[in-house]
RNA sequence: GGUCCCUUCGUCUAUCGGUUAGGACGCCAGGUUUUCAACCUGGAGAGAGGGGUUCGACUCCCCUAGGGACUGCCA
């Protein structure tokens, strides 16, 4: 099919959160689309009115948001295309390719029972009835060649072929005449001009019935591919009790979304040895050829390595906002001054943080309010000798100028020289000291952020206790 | 039950008939060290099983086993 110009789409159901193998699938077409220079639309598969909601509509705009997947058109809302899927199946109705099936739910339901234990398809006594009655309830199916096989040409998969004999004669318009999923993803894709399907393969064997479905109207059949899916860490289908499945979900445990794009392009794509790589790379790099045909597992230390990474190459300013996000959904609000020890302690800090939770974390100690309150442990260390010793090291800082990490990475160093003893001596009281027994990085690190005058103070209270 | 898909280190993957089967995460050991990390060095670790095809199979074909999806008037 062609040269007409690449048209890929994702097409959600609001019927909930937004599940990582959505964001995935969303990554790819996005991927796609932006490597062959197409189009990449959204579609929001809202005609299953019971379940869909506008709550769960906005988590979907909010997911593609903030994976920073931006689409090229208007969100196209399929229960508002409602008319146009009837026509098409009242087209498939006139040319023959469609009936009315007048069965009953209990029928169906009896039917469908029978034929599973005949290891058949179902098959509806009113397929080749031609009845047409106006005072009955009914619904419309696709009326499916018997004979031959259909062949799904799928980019990942290849050639998949199925008898059409297996394909059961799938509803097309409910009783209450509202058209279905099969029937409206094809007038839908073909309507929006999309040329790649590239979804979830839970909709492989979909792929067979929907080309029956464009054949019958005439229309172009897309190019298919369909990825594997996503499985938690123990092969099993990933649910909540893996520890995620939402994209807010990601958000909330302080993942970063260039993080969960590349993470994601490398669960079912690869190229080469390339693990760490930009969206411009991955835009360039991907072909559907290279996607991985088998089923992919979360693994969360990798995860974790990929937003260390990307903690790393963070803007420090863009950190600082997310922390303080974590922090106040944590009730601790930041006060005047706090964000520029934040600028200064994230540098210090992100090095060993998987997530801006770590990050928040590492952060607490040089958040706290004097005086601090010294836990038991760090007041033992303060025997006579060491407060002695600090006291000695608090006028050498008073007198120290240039407040970095080198400078005083050295004044510490000289220090302990200068006493004599190694670093081990004053190390664990002055950390205990200037961080009141929280997480903080390394002596000269924890100066830095805390400020020349905040790690006096902390000195000078500490040593004013009794002891 | 039926149909379809899948199967390389624990995990994600490279390999597109000829490699000591490579990389990443994790793991183990050592180093560094004022905590936790990070970092540096080294190491262990894989072609589900069985048949073919071929001079030669991880790679192609078949069977078996295991896993998964679908089998909805859900999408």
């Amino acid at each position: 099919m062609s040269d007409r110009p690449v048209v890929t789409r994702i097409a959600p159901s609001p019927t909930g959160s937004m599940h990582i193998g959505t964001a995935r699938t969303a990554l790819f077409n996005w991927l796609y689309a932006r490597h062959t220079g197409g189009k990449f639309l959204l579609r929001v598969e809202d005609t299953d009115r019971e379940r869909s909601t506008q709550g769960a509509v906005e988590v979907i705009f909010e997911g593609m948001k903030w994976l920073g997947l931006d689409v090229d058109e208007e969100p196209v809302f399929q229960f508002a295309r409602a008319d146009r899927h009837v026509l098409a199946a009242q087209d498939l109705l006139a040319k023959g390719r469609a009936y009315r099936c007048y069965m009953t739910i209990e029928e169906t339901a009896a039917e469908r029972e029978i034929a599973r234990a005949e290891g058949r398809a179902i098959r509806s006594p009113w397929r080749d009835a031609e009845a047409n009655f106006n005072d009955r309830p009914y619904v419309v199916r696709f009326k499916g060649p018997q004979d031959g096989e259909t062949v799904v040409h799928d980019r990942v998969k290849g050639d998949v072929s199925f008898k059409n004999k297996d394909l059961d004669d799938l509803i097309l318009l409910r009783t209450d005449g509202t058209p279905t999923y099969n029937l409206a993803v094809v007038v839908d894709d073909h309507e929006m001009g999309v040329t790649h399907v590239i979804r979830g393969d839970d909709h492989l064997n979909n792929a067979a019935r929907q080309t029956l479905i464009y054949e019958a109207l005439g229309w172009d059949v897309p190019i298919w591919a369909h990825l594997p899916m996503i499985h938690g860490p123990d092969g099993a289908k990933l649910s909540k009790r893996h520890g995620a499945q939402a994209v807010g979900e990601f958000d909330e445990m302080g993942y970063l979304p260039e993080a969960m794009r590349n993470y994601l392009a490398r669960l079912g794509w690869g190229h080469g040895n390339d693990e760490l790589f930009s969206d411009e790379q991955a835009i360039s790099w991907f072909e559907l050829e290279d996607v991985v045909s088998a089923p992919a597992r979360l693994d969360w230390d990798k995860l974790n390595h990929i937003n260390n990474h990307y903690l790393r190459l963070a803007d420090i300013d863009r950190l600082a906002g997310l922390v303080t996000k974590v922090h106040s959904s944590r009730d601790l609000h930041l006060a005047e001054g706090d964000a520029a020890i934040l600028s200064r302690t994230i540098p210090l800090v992100r090095d060993g943080a998987k997530t801006t939770l770590d990050l928040a974390d590492a952060t607490v100690f040089a958040l706290k309010r004097r005086p601090l309150e010294l836990p038991e442990k760090i007041r033992g260390l303060l025997s006579d000798e060491t407060r002695a010793r600090l006291s000695r090291l608090r006028d050498r800082l008073a007198g120290q100028g240039d407040w970095t990490v080198a400078d005083l990475e050295g004044l510490l160093r000289g220090f302990a020289e200068s006493e004599g003893v190694g670093l081990g001596k004053i190390g664990p009281a002055l950390r205990g000291v200037l961080s009141g027994g929280s997480p903080a990085p390394d002596l000269a690190g924890a100066l830095v952020s805390l400020g020349k005058e905040e790690s006096l103070g902390r000195l000078d209270d500490a040593l004013s206790q009794p002891a």
